[in-house]
DNA sequence: AAACGCATCAACCGCACTGTC
DNA sequence: CGACAGTGCGGTTGATGCGTT
């Protein structure tokens, strides 16, 4: 009869999340199953996996939302449904979980009470968005949004599972940029992937959008663990978040992960 | 100050999907 | 083709905080 180590459950310690930031940071991520024993944590992968994803990844937004985000959820939801991950593929920086979450919380109930208090008024509200330049900038955004599809490797056979990918020296410019260039038309990609190689070193907050456009490929996740260094590096190079008006007990632990 | 109700969000659970053998 | 392992996703729950009585 095989003992099963205890699992530890519920919410995550500090010392928890050191020891995983500390070692996703020096290996990678390789095996959700595996990587706690060797991190020295009493978790399951799952739980590993959901608290790196979803509170220690590095970029992610927390925090309250923008009036442009919730149009976009709104919209979004409407479109796709309940597919977090879809959504949140096109919301950078947020987790699925939390997009779940606000609109569990917030938009639905704001919905239903539209919906209640009558049809008509959801028509004007509509129309009166429409009239609004920021709403309709925004309501143009979300449509640019739908109907941008995000490329994964699958649309560049040319590169190599293998290919050495790092942004923090651009190597990823001379790999790639002409496949990319060849392979896609659309304008919006184009704009941000040369917004961030425009720049001399590549931001947080430009790999977060280069990550998310390049797709799940290009990941941590993606990639074996000689791919990840360059990203390790990149994350050490500049862990910054975009959301900076309020203390996040997480950076303080990139910043200093040994306190 | 205590009790209560509600809102929020981190985390769990179960299922589905995908890749490998 | 089926079994299995690993991973991802969405629904749900439970702990916590906050406001109200």
């Amino acid at each position: 009869m095989v003992r099963q180590p205890y699992l530890k459950k519920g919410t995550w310690s500090h010392d928890e999340d050191q020891k995983l930031i500390a070692y996703i940071r020096k290996y990678g991520i390789w095996n959700w199953n595996e990587m706690p024993k060797f991190a020295g944590l009493q978790r399951s992968g799952k739980s590993c996996r959901l608290r790196w994803m979803n509170y220690l990844r590095p970029n992610i937004r927390r925090g309250n939302f923008s009036r442009e985000e919730e149009e976009t959820i709104i919209h979004l939801q409407k479109t796709l449904g309940n597919r977090w991950s879809a959504i949140a593929a096109r919301l950078p920086q947020r987790t699925d979980n939390d997009i779940k979450n606000y609109w569990n919380t917030r938009l639905k109930k704001r919905i239903m009470g539209e919906k209640k208090n009558s049809s008509s008024a959801t028509t004007e509200t509509k129309s009166s968005m429409e009239e609004n330049s920021s709403d309709a900038d925004s309501s143009m955004m979300v449509d640019i949004l739908l109907d941008y599809q995000i490329p994964t490797m699958d649309d560049f056979p040319e590169l190599a599972a293998d290919t050495t990918i790092s942004l923090s020296d651009c190597d990823l410019s001379v790999a790639v940029d002409d496949h990319y260039n060849m392979a896609m038309d659309n304008n919006l990609v184009y704009d941000h992937y040369n917004m961030a190689m425009d720049n001399n070193l590549v931001s947080s907050e430009n790999y977060w959008e280069i990550e998310n456009l390049w797709g799940q490929s290009l990941t941590m996740e993606g990639l074996d663990c000689e791919v990840m260094s360059p990203n390790s590096q990149l994350w050490l190079h500049e862990p910054i978040y975009a959301c900076d008006s309020y203390y996040d007990p997480v950076v303080e632990l990139w910043f200093n992960p040994f306190i």
